[in-house]
DNA sequence: ATTACTGATACTAAAATAGTATCAGTAGGA
DNA sequence: TCCTACTGATACTATTTTAGTATCAGTAAT
């Protein structure tokens, strides 16, 4: 059972190299997939991705490339798992009507919600910012 | 992102149904697949796997089927889990070995496990005794 | 013997994930 | 102006995982 795919993998890994990036400065897909050894036209693909979901900003033309659009401490990792993996849920509800019959008071699944907002929330504690003050901290020591 | 897959699912189910027997009863795949609707062969699999996994225990020939051979409050979901979908984990690493030299206490690694390690503890909570004895309340109230 | 079952295993189908290719358009610079 | 390095958009293929089906051999109750 995996929790993560590659999908957010790459996209939080593209994110981290934007990060440390200066102010103004832009990093053209081609660079970042070199750096992360992210396959090219996948990595593109992601970056549309956050585009549109407003986490990053692109310059077209020559020259061009991405940068973040937002503070880096303010992008967590439960976002970007939601863009790519979409919303933690149980598929679509164990034992269906058969089995539970009042599904609104539905014990079972009051707690695999319970169990999904944690990992939600856990998730959400870990942003790109935390991420490359751990990296660069790591690097140092 | 779904926590569970149907594999799971119905082997929560047929467990539920086995937990439901008197002592000593057995039911058939057949059977379970009908109360549960569940795809006949595709159960039958499963069952196998429980049996490799000391869940339940089978009875061959007419009248034969299976039964649980654990007691329904020392079966957990989280061990469930580990049968049909492996152990929770990232899926390989994220961030490599260029990205993260020193692996071993790379922090990022080591949030993503506290929190694979509360989705498992969280999941060790939920037994089919418990499930069992929500879902009859449920019929009750 | 017939029937209702399990054991084992091979197979196919569908869906999700991962990865590739292509073309149109934009902007910087020789 | 034309070339080149880039993004926008989208269509496509491949791979893997998940889901579901089929088949045959063997067991035991009737
Ligand atoms: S588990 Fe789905 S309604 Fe109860
Ligand atoms: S994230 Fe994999 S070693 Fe750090």
């Amino acid at each position: 059972m995996k929790l993560l795919t590659k999908n957010t993998d790459y996209a939080v890994r593209a994110l981290l190299t934007l990060a440390s990036l200066k102010k103004d400065e832009y990093l053209s897909a081609r660079q970042i997939s070199q750096r992360q050894k992210v396959p090219y036209q996948y990595l593109r693909r992601i970056l549309q991705e956050l585009i549109k979901k407003n986490l990053v900003i692109s310059r077209e033309g020559g020259g061009g490339g991405f940068r973040l659009k937002k503070r880096p401490n303010s992008i967590e990792i439960s976002g970007i798992i939601n863009i790519f993996q979409g919303r933690i849920q149980l598929s679509d509800c164990m034992f269906r009507k058969k089995l539970c019959h009042n599904r609104s008071n539905c014990v079972l699944r009051n707690q695999i919600q319970r169990i999904e907002s944690i990992v939600a929330s856990e998730f959400s504690k870990i942003t790109i910012g935390s991420l490359l003050k751990d990296l660069t901290k790591q690097k140092g020591g």
